[in-house]
DNA sequence: AAGTGGTCTAGACCACCAG
DNA sequence: TGGTGGTCTAGACCACTTA
């Protein structure tokens, strides 16, 4: 049995997490100083810092030199915001989803994405390209690399039947993720599977995830340009 | 005279940027060492992991405990999470920024930009088209429709010394923002603006902002695909 | 003037990865 | 085993805001 120890300004986090979540703690109220928590949880300052910093970068919490630390306001929301699944945003326009499994196989990691799956050059992980229908017109290729050591099952399931994302969310739920976003021309072969001509550009997102027990999968998103678009809506309730 | 101090780690990171933008440390090299880092700039080690920390975190370099620290893939990169000032971005990333004003001036609305605006066609409102350059790099073309009873003085600005986003935040503070994220091919003129061949792909984000009092502004801002890259950083704590 | 966040130091121990 | 990053401490000085 391994035991995950969890980081002191980890458990601070979840801690000003639980009072925002519950509504102890409302927009715009204070929330302790650095001193406080570092007293109230028997820790160094910088640790207290820490998390009252990461919650800053996440949006959660607002910093002002010189008068304090003070719940942010909620909050964005759009596709862009969460991870949606393909299928689901298909059916919510009212249009027929459906899915190719091109591979899906073992594969040896060259270095750099072995670094971005945290794991090592060399090691073995798995890949899929799955190609996405809306009604019969091919949308979006999804092209993944998953950490074989958190979602051990990955061969044995049908891609046709369950998108990637489902599966990977059933089994290793997300607590984090990153996107990147480009305008590229695709290779030819991905332009065969789009059904677009070879110069149309195409929009292409890589998505990271992780779940608690670290980076689960890296996914390349490409979609043609004049098919396909994001979306994002924020709202800033001051 | 107001000298403005910069923080140890500020000039460790934009050291640090410089060598990957000139090219002396190409992807996947190992940059220095936290140790290394901290002897060679005279700081404690604190200060040159937290040079390395932001920096990972903004996608320029990858960590992994035990074998060290390596050059990620090099790209202009703004957050898609946050409205941010392009000239701030830049800064950020230790470059110089400066913006030519190629139009400003009044305009009567179409029918759909007029609707997107609130207002009605045929009503008057403003048009600006600023390039933002990135070290004297074209990198964005900022198209502009502004709503003129919102923000009556917006002609009589000068955008190479302000950023039209900076003037629009201190006249109408934001309270929405919807973004909406394709990738195209640009318009020739729009190549030429930004120094770029017909047939590259361009990713062309749409922004419509709101006040409190309605929508300030349109903006259609398209970068080189190969120059720009939108990112966003997404956790889930609840 | 007191309290807050922003920066920084000079140590420490640990987990992980390499040779 | 030695180097790396990850976490943490117990101080320190500064800039800023509020009272």
């Amino acid at each position: 049995m391994t035991q995950i120890k969890t980081a002191k300004f980890t458990v601070i986090k979840q801690h000003i997490c639980q009072k925002i979540e519950s509504g102890q703690w409302q927009q715009h109220d204070k929330v302790p100083s650095e001193n406080e928590l570092a007293e109230q949880f028997s820790v160094s300052r910088m640790t207290a810092r820490r998390a009252l910093q990461e919650l800053t970068e996440q949006g959660l919490l607002i910093r002002s030199q010189g008068s304090g630390t003070f719940v942010a306001t909620f909050k964005s929301q759009s596709s862009l915001l969460e991870i949606r699944n393909i299928a689901d945003e298909i059916q919510e326009r009212g249009h027929k989803h459906h899915a190719l499994q091109m591979i899906l196989s073992g594969v040896e990691l060259n270095h750099e994405v072995a670094i971005l799956l945290g794991l090592t050059e060399g090691d073995n992980a798995y890949y899929s390209e799955v190609l996405h229908f809306e009604n019969g017109d091919p949308i979006q290729l999804e092209q993944r690399y998953v950490n074989s050591k958190l979602v051990p099952n990955y061969l044995q399931q049908d891609f046709t039947i369950i998108t990637p994302h489902e599966y990977l969310s059933s089994e290793a739920p997300l607590t984090e993720a990153t996107h990147e976003i480009e305008a590229v021309l695709a290779a030819s072969n991905v332009c065969q599977f789009l059904a677009i001509e070879t110069n149309t550009p195409c929009l292409q997102v890589k998505r990271r995830t992780w779940s608690s027990q670290g980076v689960v999968s890296l996914a390349t998103l490409t979609a043609a340009g004049h098919k396909y678009r994001l979306g994002s809506h924020l709202t800033f309730n001051f």
